[in-house]
DNA sequence: ACCTGAACACCGTTCAAGT
DNA sequence: ACCTGAACACCGTTCAAGT
């Protein structure tokens, strides 16, 4: 054994996984600090070096997933065709199938309690997956398949549709029956909202 | 000074009115039993009494925010005429004024970490609403004013158009340009996706 | 630079005991 | 029935000290 660092080369790192399974299997309740350090095999103020405070840690833990959200929705529209109905319909799967399989990590994304500036960086991650959705309806409308307006204004009600369709599905507020016909639906009704004319 | 009781009468209401003011002023994280116990002047074991847990508590708290949201949405149809478009627009108003005003709360609502019994007398508040606006719709049915179609999956894409919208404006992912006519497109987008034919 | 060890001020919850 | 007082096992965070 030479001179190996500290513990085991990536305190940071060790930490946003185990804190991201812990928030998997347990919840975002039964995250603590304290046990992520005793399960890594450091002392509990080691934390303490790399993120400064307990929210810092749910903050980075939130930056990640907007980021692998982000590479979802882009790896939904490989192969998937041109036309803005099969892009839609790829995007909004992708999307809910997200929310769903990552339930405790989304309620962090999009939680009220962020300090202001962790915000700003959040708020920059989020609109990284945004412009994916933007894009896909800008081509929508230059192919003539999407009404017209300002993109953004356009965007906006198809973002709160899957956004909450998303939250419903995550806090358990649909019965088991809807989920089988619930996405199609709510696909459908985006499609006919962003219709032309 | 008589033999009042053990403290000033209602200890329950007392907790739940100082939880959530609490909730409003500091925010879900800051809320803690103890500090509770110390404003109003009681153990710290007493609130065990009557909330066998801390979560139980916010289970109570979520279950009258969604009676408050009942009744803040029957208030928005009255006097707001009959037709379709004019009572949707009211109750869209409604419900995502009720959100913004009432963030923290929201985030209780719709949280993913209520209890199993919980969420079944959760599940019946929601609904107590819920159908507030399936009546609505319903009633846009039957004046030839909302296409047809089951109920229930009509009304699907309408509830998720309106909590995304909330969610997104609660957790500050709205730039303050959007929050303008932001409400307007969301409310022209779904009368547009609930329009016959 | 990165971590330890010990300490501080807090938690939620339990339980015997009081009224 | 309702609450107190004390205790238990835990927190997050800080800070001197070690390597």
């Amino acid at each position: 054994m030479k001179n190996r660092p500290y513990h085991h080369g990536d305190l940071p790192a060790a930490l946003l996984a185990r804190a991201e399974q812990t928030l998997r299997e347990k919840g975002s309740g039964a995250l603590s600090l304290r046990e992520l350090a005793r399960e890594i095999g450091v002392s509990p103020a080691a934390p303490n070096r790399h993120f400064k405070t307990k929210q810092a840690l749910l903050d980075a833990l939130a930056l990640t997933g907007f980021e692998r959200l982000a590479e979802t929705l882009a790896a939904s529209q490989e192969g998937v065709g041109a036309a803005f109905a099969a892009r839609m319909d790829a995007a909004a799967r992708a999307y809910v199938g997200f929310a769903v399989a990552n339930a405790a990590l989304l309620d962090l994304m999009f939680s009220v309690k962020h300090s202001p500036e962790a915000s700003e960086a959040l708020g920059a991650a989020a609109q990284q997956w945004s412009e994916q959705l933007l894009e896909l309806i800008g081509d929508g409308q230059r192919r003539g398949e999407v009404r017209e307006g300002q993109l953004e204004r356009v965007a906006l009600p198809v973002f709160a549709a899957l956004h909450g369709y998303a939250g419903l599905a995550v806090s358990g507020m649909l019965p088991a029956e809807v989920t089988e016909h619930g996405l199609d639906d709510l696909i459908a009704s985006i499609l006919r909202s962003c219709a032309p004319q």
